[in-house]
DNA sequence: ACTCAGAATGAATGATCGTTCATTCCTGTG
DNA sequence: CACAGGAATGAACGATCATTCATTCTGAGT
């Protein structure tokens, strides 16, 4: 679906079909939450401008302010996507029956998660743009919050699942599942910051070995 | 240091003691940096204003560009006190001689990475400010990365004394350092994000199990 | 073929920002 | 005490931004 808004920008926007298109609102708001992120990826969040993103969308200044009523609202809306995105892809993972040995379901959460789709810098980079503001934009902090509750009772979940099936002892499944979504944010972390010093396989490595020690 | 900075703004910007200070340039320079962390903890970096700066300061305008050039100077001036007082403050632990017993001297590092001082909402905000843009800016992956670098590989040198004070085997002490500077940094995004599920009682505790598992 | 609801446009507006620099005012020195 | 060097000030300027809205244009329904 991404592909298809992608390519109509960069129609709009490298040729001169100036033809006006009329399509449904749904559509040009994905366009735009698209454009949006693409642009503070490149950009960052703090230099990002509503012209830039129409223009990287192949539109007008004007609809942004038409389908999302402001600029913050827009923002809002592209975190609530990311979130969303990231977090059920996640869920669907954990909660879904077409793995049915729970070891293949951990290897598969971990390769969602280190994986190619999540690990572009594209989507790090708005995830980060995103946490660096929640510490002075609490709206960013609620709606992070409110979808990263669910993922962790699906994980905890999970741990104390293959905890009871391996009858391991001593193992809080909580703090396991504490300490396994830390370790993921911060390798996604460094992996933005020093690419030069983690690359993705070490960082595959190290969450497996974390698992390896935690579930023998 | 910082505590007498915040004094004076905060002398300046209450009463009208309106008396123009001439003051040293390291002075000057450090009063704008602190009150440029003060600004960017509580409004975001996104958000962050010259006006808003030097008012804290209790200064004029021009004078930030008087002592930094430019906003984008300031900026960068005080990405790099940050990360030096971070990471200056672990290999302070790391290589100092304080602390004989390699077990106390890992207990210390955690305390200071997750104590007090580090853990406190502003200096965390700044934290990852400057991370979420550094997707965007080669700049601040620069400064990071440069101090980052040195960090890690006394952390690893520790981890290196301490399996082989033990005797531990089958232990690679440079992905243990990896894995536990990012979980660090998860537990820190985790306090700043959601701190509403992550108390720092339960990072300090996820962050012990996590060498404890790793040196039985 | 005709119509018209409303999607899309982009010039105009007002607000705000970074930066400049002529001016004011300390303060160490002689 | 007088003076000069330069630190500090803040009004002014030009650039840029989000937002508005009068206008244009489209395409589905008749």
């Amino acid at each position: 679906m991404s592909g298809t808004v992608a390519e109509k920008g960069l129609e709009q926007s490298s040729s001169a079909g100036k033809r006006r298109q009329i399509r449904p609102k749904a559509e040009r708001r994905q366009q735009l939450i698209d454009a949006t992120i693409r642009c503070i990826a490149q950009q960052g969040l703090s230099a990002i401008t509503l012209q830039m993103v129409t223009r990287e969308a192949g539109l007008s200044v004007g609809i942004a302010n038409l389908h999302f009523q402001s600029k913050d609202n827009l923002l809002r809306e592209t975190l609530r996507f990311v979130a969303e995105e990231y977090h059920g892809g996640q869920i669907r993972i954990m909660e879904g029956t077409a793995i049915a040995n729970l070891g293949e379901r951990l290897d598969a959460l971990l390769d969602f998660q280190l994986g190619r789709g999540v690990t572009q810098r594209q989507k790090m980079s708005v995830w980060f743009a995103y946490y660096g503001e929640a510490g002075a934009r609490p709206v960013y902090q609620k709606i992070v919050s409110t979808v990263d509750r669910l993922a962790a009772q699906k994980l905890e979940a999970l741990f104390a699942s293959i905890i009871a099936e391996a009858h391991y002892e001593g193992v809080d499944a909580k703090e396991l599942a504490t300490g396994y979504s830390a370790l993921i944010d911060g390798l996604h972390l460094g992996l933005l910051v020093t690419p030069k010093e983690l690359s993705k396989r070490r960082a595959r490595a190290v969450a497996r070995d974390f698992l390896r020690r935690a579930f023998p």
